[in-house]
DNA sequence: CCGTAACTGAAAATCATTTTCAATTAGAAT
DNA sequence: ATTCTAATTGAAAATGATTTTCAGTTACGG
């Protein structure tokens, strides 16, 4: 069953005269089902459990590549660095839970004041920018005050 | 001549039972007068010219103390990952240079109406955030621009 | 000045990431 | 279906960043 992402992602992979290999598949598979920002050691563990032949060197690879293309985005953690999930949508951004790691993505970020303010009073051409929330999400706020009722 | 600063750190570190040594001083000054944001290897480097005896070692030792304490604050940058800034004002975040590193300090981020709209729609008790905004500096700006004349 | 907990630096260990390279494979062209 | 070739792969080695270990040193309260 080739999912409809898999189809769209080919079709970007020819663009660039890349190719749609078994490994790249799996990593998007692992990508597409995780709920969450996965590290590349994550990614990795994952997905060889599905295609056990996979190196770790080719998910390294993989994740630059779909960077690159715009399938998924790298997340910056505080530490443990670097992460990666999907970008359900463009230019989005990450609420991610603080006791669990589980993640909302949401792009509203509304950040244009801002930017015209700091751009008014440095000067500086602003094109980038990188926000990430973190907090309790719903269910580990509930598992922390069990005391309540 | 201790600086204002040193006086001040020197308090900090003895409410945590800690003290102020040659080492400290030296990554602390380094931080101090750098306009810019250092990576740990950078800092070592410099404060290696003014305390040569120093270890790497100390160097991120004494960066992660001086986060803890609030001195100075850890930046993530897409690749190269760490680096380290004086938080000359609570809560602040940076706005980066993409060509030559320099960076500004902000604080006025004001995403109290972001985070409320995304508390109403998640659930998530969001207490952290972490925003950083990249873009040419006015300088760089002129720079590539020369034909503009 | 003393005593001691805090601190230090060198070396080794660990962990993440990149490079190298010979073998394999996807997919375009027959 | 078969061939061809550039793109891709995985193992191993190399590199780079960060942490741990540990015996010796130092700041600073008493």
């Amino acid at each position: 069953m080739a999912s409809n992402r898999s189809v769209g992602v080919r079709a970007g992979l020819r663009q660039n005269n890349r190719k749609l290999t078994r490994p790249r598949q799996v990593v998007l598979e692992i990508l597409t089902q995780a709920n969450q920002h996965l590290t590349p050691a994550e990614v990795y563990r994952k997905a060889r459990s599905r295609y056990p032949h996979l190196g770790l060197t080719t998910v390294y690879r993989t994740l630059d590549l779909l960077v690159e293309l715009g399938y998924i985005q790298r997340i910056h953690l505080d530490e443990g660095c670097h992460s990666y999930a999907l970008s359900a949508k463009p230019h989005g951004h990450q609420l991610v839970c603080s006791n669990c790691g589980r993640a909302e993505e949401f792009a509203d970020c509304d950040l244009e004041p801002l930017m015209k303010t700091l751009h008014a009073k440095t000067g500086y051409a602003i094109d980038v920018h990188m926000l990430e929330l973190m907090g309790r999400c719903p269910a580990c706020q509930a598992k922390a005050r069990p005391r309540k009722n």
